[in-house]
DNA sequence: ATAACTGCAAAAGGTTTGCAGTGAT
DNA sequence: ATCACTGCAAACCTTTTGCAGTTAT
């Protein structure tokens, strides 16, 4: 922990940022928080602990943490980002369940490896990618 | 293009709906209008061959084309949407360059083995999936 | 002191919806 | 005669932005 708020510092301050109280707060309640959150999970969670902090600065927070590489964003369909702490934990895609919610990781070193080749094969410069299974989960198909 | 619009006519009278000239013209231009486009795109292409419809029409009728299976729907990030005509030509993934906004097509019935093993081993039913690599084309990469 | 940061409320941008009138079956 | 469809404008929802005041450096 000590050590996120010292990575996220050092990457403010090699950009001319400021580490703010509400930046301080933000990155710990973003890491309390758990694997996959959406803005208003965090919004709540630190609520609930008696912290807040505008959308405004959520948005514009999590943009810096994305950018410092601490934390992923996720594009879901239509619109709604989630986040995902990234620290010391590599690359993963995910099965999304369309009835309850649940996102389950997965990762392939074969999947990864395709792709790269896709992209030599169309002379294509990779900068990222998003792959996601919709369905439903063990729990939710079975009813 | 007989046969499209016999398909969905069919497709619409097995869900009671109605075969309207919106409907008509909107499938015929979907099909002129080429491989990936967006509402927008859907409408300049219209009011330049002299046809109109409501985007409110629009996004209600290719939600039914969508529902038919005659178009995909590919969700990109920030809740835009793109839709591309299917008929007779089967699934694949894109290859989305962030300077130009080009498309490019990439099938690898390799992944799809994959992610069939990954739904089974984690019990997970896939109802679709969504692969996007995103980076810069060969023009766009080479300046 | 400077320039970045914050909250607020307004704006944006794509998509959806309620309604009253129109049209396919 | 039904009941689905259409256009319009308003509503939605998440995210972004302008502004005036606050605060880290």
């Amino acid at each position: 922990m000590q050590q996120a708020a010292a990575r996220f510092a050092d990457y403010l301050s090699r950009n001319r940022l400021r580490m703010t109280r509400e930046r301080r707060v933000i990155l710990e309640q973003v890491l309390a928080v758990g694997k996959h959150f959406d803005v208003d999970d965090l919004l709540v969670h630190m609520r609930n602990g008696g912290l807040r902090a505008s959308r405004a600065t959520l948005y514009r927070t999590l943009a810096h943490l994305v950018d410092s590489g601490m934390v992923h964003k996720v594009e879901m369909a239509k619109g709604q980002a989630r986040y995902e702490p990234m620290l010391g934990r590599h690359h993963h895609d995910h099965l999304v369940c369309l009835k309850c919610g649940e996102i389950i990781e997965f990762e392939s070193p074969e999947v990864e490896r395709i792709q790269e080749e896709v992209c030599r094969r169309k002379r294509f410069t990779m900068t990222g990618h998003t792959h996601q299974i919709r369905g439903y989960c063990r729990r939710c198909s079975s009813r």
